[in-house]
RNA sequence: GCCGGGGUAGGGUAGCGGUUAUCCUGUAGCCUUGUGGAGGCUACGAUCCGAGUUCGACUCUCGGUCCCGGCCCCA
C-alpha cells in the first residue's frame, strides 16, 4: 500500500456508512421530537478555548498546530467548549433556555484502542440557561431515549456534585478539586492519604467516605443522614422524581465526581455492555463554562454520546430500499437514460455505464443484488411497454412506465 | 507514556533459510449484445518499511510503522 490512512482514523465503506447514517438519523429524529435545534461550529478553534476549559495539560492530547499567521489552533477534541463559545459570541440575547444539539467529528491525539479513535464522532446536547431540576431530568431522559432508539441497553448512573461540594465548602478550592478528582478515580487509598496530608476533621473524613459509597433506592435518605437537610439534596431528589415520571431506570451513585471544576450539580454516566475497557457511551451533567469564556452567569446542562461506541454494539440495520437496474442495448442507451430519469422521480435506479452487453448487464444486476431489472430494448421501445423482471423470482411482465413504477414501489 | 499479540493479492488464508509463494473469494473480459445466479477459459493481484546475519531472507535478528487487546488518561 502506497499511502495509508493516518493512525486512529477509519474509512467507512458503503455498507458501514449506511449503518452509521441510519442510526444517526434515528437519533436525530429523537432530538427533533424534543425540539432541540442543531448547531455547527468550526472543526478547529483557537487553542486557548480548550486550554481555558481543561488546562494546559490537554495540549498533549490535542491535534494542535500553528497556522500561517502563527496563530495557535487545535482541532476540536469535543464540542461543549465550542458551543459555549458560540453562545457567548452570538447567542447571549436569545431566549432562554436554548436547547441545542450537534453531531460532529472530534479529534484527540491518543493511543487508539477498542472504542477509541483519533477521529471520532460525538452526538451531543446542551441546554443553556436553566439550572432547574427539570432541565437536568430532561437531559438524562433525552440521552436515555436516544440510546433506546438506537437499541442500546445502557446502565444509567446518576449523581450530584452539589452534595459533596456542600460538605467540602469549608476547604480551600484547590483542596476541593483534588478530592473531587480522587473520588472520580475511586482512588480510596489516595483519598485517605490526602486526608491525612491536609489533616481534615475526622468527622468530615468519615462522612465523605460514607457519602461516596451511597447507592440504592434509599440513597436520598442516607445522604440526608450524613449531610443533613440541604438544598442540593432537595434538588437531586426532584430530579429523581422527574426521572420516575419519565419512567427511566437509574442507579444513584454519589461517587460520580467528574473531576473537573466546571461541573456544578447533577452528573450522569451511561455504560453499555460488550465494549471492553471503553464501555462508557454517554456522560453528562450540569456545568458552568460561560463565565470562563467571557459571558455572563448562565448555567448549562448537557451530555455527549460516543457515537462510535454506540455503533460498535448497535445491531440496527438500515432498511434496504428496492433497487432497480436498467438493462439496455447499444441502440437503446439514450432511451434508457430517459427511462431512468423518469423512474428516478419515484425510485432508486441504477444505470449501466460500462457499455456491457445484455447478458453481462443482467449478470451484473444480479451481482449487485438488484431487486428488479427493467429491460429497455428495441422491442420495448417499439411496443411502448417495458419488460420488468423480478430478479428474485425470475418472472417478468410487459408494463408501461407508470405501471412499472407502481409495481416496484408496491412490492 | 507503558505492556502483550499481530502484519503474505481488494477480502480471507497456507507455508517455508533456496517453492513458478498455497488455496478460497473478488474484479474485468470471453464462452454469438434479448435474459442473471452454475460451469469453463483468460487477465489483474501479495510477503508492511528499513537495516543486519547469510552464498541465499517472506522465513532469523534489530529498529520503525500500522493494526488488535490491556494499563494510564478520558474534556
Amino acid at each position: 500500500m502506497k499511502v495509508s490512512k493516518p493512525r486512529g482514523t477509519r474509512d467507512f465503506l458503503p455498507e458501514e456508512t449506511a449503518r452509521r447514517r441510519n442510526v444517526e438519523n434515528i437519533m436525530r429524529q429523537v432530538v427533533n421530537k424534543w425540539d432541540y435545534k442543531e448547531v455547527i461550529t468550526p472543526t478547529f478553534e483557537n487553542l486557548e478555548l480548550f486550554t481555558l476549559k481543561s488546562g494546559e495539560g490537554v495540549i498533549g492530547e490535542l491535534y494542535n498546530f500553528s497556522d500561517k499567521g502563527d496563530r495557535k489552533m487545535a482541532l476540536r477534541p469535543e464540542l461543549t467548549a465550542p458551543v459555549m463559545r458560540m453562545y457567548v459570541n452570538e447567542m447571549q440575547a436569545t431566549p432562554r433556555p436554548q436547547k441545542l444539539f450537534y453531531f460532529e467529528n472530534c479529534f484527540r491525539y491518543e493511543r487508539p484502542q477498542k472504542g477509541r479513535f483519533r477521529e471520532f464522532w460525538q452526538f451531543g446536547v446542551e441546554v443553556i440557561g436553566s439550572n432547574r431540576p427539570d432541565a437536568d431530568a430532561e437531559i438524562i431522559a433525552l440521552a436515555t431515549t436516544m440510546l433506546n432508539a438506537a437499541g442500546i441497553k445502557g446502565d444509567l448512573h446518576v449523581g450530584h456534585l452539589g452534595i459533596i461540594r456542600h460538605m467540602l465548602k469549608e476547604l480551600e478550592p484547590d483542596q476541593q478539586s483534588k478530592i473531587m478528582r480522587l473520588v472520580d478515580k475511586k482512588d480510596d487509598t489516595g483519598l485517605e492519604d490526602y486526608f491525612e496530608e491536609i489533616n481534615i476533621p475526622v468527622e468530615l473524613r468519615r462522612n465523605l467516605l460514607e457519602l461516596i459509597c451511597v447507592t440504592g433506592t434509599d440513597a436520598i435518605a442516607k445522604a440526608r443522614e450524613i449531610v443533613g437537610d440541604i438544598e442540593e439534596i432537595d434538588k437531586f431528589e426532584q430530579i429523581l422524581i422527574f426521572l420516575d415520571a419519565y419512567d427511566i431506570d437509574y442507579s444513584i451513585n454519589l461517587g460520580i465526581a467528574r473531576g473537573l471544576d466546571y461541573y456544578t450539580g447533577m452528573v450522569f454516566e451511561i455504560y453499555a455492555e460488550g465494549l471492553g475497557a471503553q464501555n462508557q457511551v454517554c456522560g453528562g451533567g450540569s456545568y458552568q463554562l460561560i463565565p470562563l469564556f467571557g459571558g455572563g452567569d448562565v448555567p448549562s446542562t448537557g451530555f455527549g454520546l460516543g457515537f462510535d461506541r454506540i455503533m460498535e454494539v448497535c445491531e440496527i440495520m438500515p432498511e434496504k430500499q428496492k433497487s432497480v437496474v436498467i438493462i439496455a442495448t447499444d441502440e437503446t442507451r439514450t432511451d434508457a437514460i430517459k427511462v431512468a430519469t423518469s423512474m428516478r422521480k419515484e425510485l432508486t435506479v441504477y444505470l449501466d455505464i460500462m457499455q456491457r452487453n445484455f447478458k453481462t448487464q443482467l449478470s451484473h444486476a444480479n451481482n449487485i443484488g438488484a431487486d428488479y431489472a427493467v429491460i429497455v430494448g428495441k422491442k420495448e421501445i417499439e411496443s411502448g411497454k417495458l419488460t420488468v423482471k423480478n430478479m428474485e423470482i425470475g418472472d417478468q411482465s410487459q408494463l408501461t412506465l407508470d405501471e412499472a413504477i407502481e409495481l416496484i414501489k408496491n412490492s
